[in-house]
DNA sequence: GCCCATAATGGACGATCGTCCATTAATTAT
DNA sequence: ATAATTAATGGACGATCGTCCATTATGGGC
């Protein structure tokens, strides 16, 4: 027993962590996006993301210099995340053009990239971009990558409809699909349980079969 | 002079606001949604609010409970402006389906609902829903409504187009459209400066046409 | 003119926010 | 083996958060 009625003060030989500086910055995006789907954007603190990561607090300061920048920085990794699904169903599908379409929408609307969690990032990222120039940048590249994969193809199988056909024809139907595929998107997130993916593709496929009627019949995949 | 350095404890004859506890409501609620547009929902804060409504601190929690049912009201009261405005527009259509669904279609698109304060606010809100209960009910009424006064609209065209036509197809552009809308509202909020109303609505025509062919012929107002 | 109900005020409060840094420990270089 | 480098820690810090309430001002009913 000691005399005094102080506290020893046991020095705890604190056991660092592996160094890997890498790998934290990894866990750090990690937690951020698992806890903006979890509890919302606003609710998203330093103290809600490091202990889910399980580190410490200085690391985010650290590694990303603020919250800013690691919310920008989740927003480019969740950008890239995506854009890998897709580019790896699009890999499969080329060079056919309306089989590479096919192929966006399918992916667009599957379990990888439409799912719960995804839907809750998106759209609190979108919520916030207007306002946090670091969110935007990797909020807007989907649009301008997606569009620009879209519009190509488009472009490719309106060529084959001769030159009746409306040059805006391409155009419209770019917007129309990226809308589309947004609303879907909205529709998951407000319907939740409602929601069909099967049903989601085949509506997109109708709409895109009646500005390009030689194509985008009905998918024999689905019922 | 005084004598001692102690300022005067000057009572500063405090001017009241004049008593008008409905108009209070409504000057928070317009500040709440000002604060939105211009700072995001992270960075909305009762200080905000109060400074911009030139209302004291207190009158948050006084007529409403606290900052959430704030939120939830203006939610509220953002979504029942939008329907005020939308039903406007198809009150002059009715009661020809065709004529209300291009009403709808150019109320949804046009400068009253379709702006930079709204559109923020709207995707502020949508990001915020899935982890607030009290917004998520305003955020996703708008769809009910919305979609019941397209599906009626377009199940009594369908039936234009006999039994042959496919039982679904009502649904499928009931959704299409919708999203549809919300995905020309994504567009507005991402590329702003490129977004044209009238090209939204020639669009969204020529998708409707391309599913209803003996409706939704061009507009004879646009281009 | 007085009273009473209550709209309005603004500061106190503890909690939590994000940032920062002195310290500790792990790794690399010498 | 020792020094130098730097990842990792966790608490201190002031600022700001949202809530709450004692107090003051107001207007309608008597």
């Amino acid at each position: 027993m000691h005399a005094t009625g102080e506290p020893v003060q046991r020095p705890e030989p604190k056991r660092l962590a592996k160094r890997n500086p890498e790998n934290s910055r990894r866990i750090l995006i990690t937690a951020t996006l698992d806890t903006i789907a979890e509890s919302g954007i606003t609710d998203t603190s330093v103290s809600k993301i490091v202990e889910r990561a399980g580190l410490s607090r200085g690391m985010i300061h650290l590694h990303f210099g603020g919250k800013q920048q690691l919310l920008a920085a989740a927003a480019r990794a969740f950008a890239d995340a995506y854009y890998k699904e897709l580019d790896r169903h699009i890999a499969l599908a080329e060079p056919d053009p309306e089989t590479v379409l096919r192929a966006v929408i399918r992916a667009d609307l599957g379990k990888a990239l439409l799912n719960e969690r995804a839907v809750r990032i998106w759209h609190a990222f979108r919520g916030a971009a207007p306002t946090s120039e670091g969110i935007a940048r990797f909020s807007s590249t989907r649009d301008r990558r997606l569009r620009n994969i879209i519009e190509r193809s488009l472009r490719e199988i309106g060529t084959g409809y001769g030159p009746a056909c409306d040059p805006q024809l391409v155009q419209a139907a770019t917007l129309g699909l990226l809308a589309l595929l947004e609303g879907m998107w909205v529709d998951y997130l407000s319907n939740g349980r409602a929601f069909s993916r099967d049903a989601a593709n085949v509506i997109i496929l109708r709409f895109m079969k009646g500005l390009f009627p030689n194509h985008f019949g009905p998918d024999p995949q689905l019922s």
